[in-house]
DNA sequence: TCTTGTCTTGTTATGTTATAACGTTCATTC
DNA sequence: GAATGAACGTTATAACATAACAAGACAAGA
């Protein structure tokens, strides 16, 4: 089924993050993960920023909750949630997100408005890299798809 | 005609460098830009490194010559370079290479060997983005397109 | 010619992002 | 109850990047 890109339109936004939090407690609960006070935290900062957030101030967030306020407790936390699938990394940001498709094994994709800063997540079918990829003989791992661009708020 | 990627395969390097070069040079006179002895210098240490550079390991080689061997100095030639399409940057790497087709105005897709560290330039030919973006009222500016695995010299 | 503006380079200083390494706690296992 | 391993916290430092200012080169126009 096509998958509607989330981000850029309004939404049940209480309703996502429940689904978000339940999505990591089931997968834990299931892979015998650790869904720990902190870990647990940051992943509810991201759903309820809804947006990228760069690992110092998911960092602030934490520390005002009384965890440890040195980078290594964020950056920590992050790399679970990354890890697992929770969070995404947009590395033209320098910054995180939480997943809009918690669950599903995905190649994710994103766009980045350059303006308002909003990051919507979609779905990556197989670009024309895959068969660069193969004619090359390279095997692809992981793939970084980001675009940056005016959302449909932000055009003029 | 079909793009082979390059930089996991032999070549004549001494060659791809002064061909690297006069592209700059010859889009620089037509447009009237400055390639400087700075930028100049710049653009010969990445195209002869072959490979991904840190700012500031190019810094390093810039200050050898008798360049500014403060951030500045790379981070402004680095720029001019990229702005003008002789030089990418690899965002996942948080560093530079050299452009593959200097001159030719393109949407770069990078082929990165976690093992080896060598970088390919490849074509980007219109992945699920474009369709998504359409879909959603993005506007598309630039994309990043980086894939991350191992090339066939690092392959078990 | 002089002056004005633009571009380039260099510097100082600082900001931002990220990780290595070590100690402590706590639950589990033997 | 000792050993193990996972998680958390800390200290300290590394790596990446830019703001803001001063000085020189050079061309355009008064």
């Amino acid at each position: 089924m096509p998958y509607k890109p989330t981000g850029f339109s309004s939404h049940d936004h209480d309703g996502c993050i429940a689904q978000g939090m339940q999505a990591a407690e089931a997968f834990c609960a299931a892979k015998g993960l650790q869904l720990t006070p902190v870990r647990r935290r940051t992943l509810e900062i991201l759903l309820q920023a809804h947006e990228a957030m760069g690992a110092y101030d998911v960092l602030a967030r934490l520390s005002q909750d009384g965890f440890g306020d040195k980078p290594p407790v964020a950056y920590r936390a992050l790399a679970f949630l990354q890890d697992h699938g929770f969070v995404h990394r947009i590395e033209r940001l320098n910054a995180f997100v939480a997943c809009a498709r918690p669950g599903a094994d995905h190649d994710p994709a994103f766009m980045i408005c350059r303006s308002c800063g909003k990051v919507a997540e979609s779905e990556l079918s197989g670009s024309g890299l895959t068969a660069s990829a193969r004619e090359s003989g390279f095997v692809i791992e992981q793939t970084v798809i980001e675009a940056e661009g005016l959302c449909p708020g932000c055009q003029p």
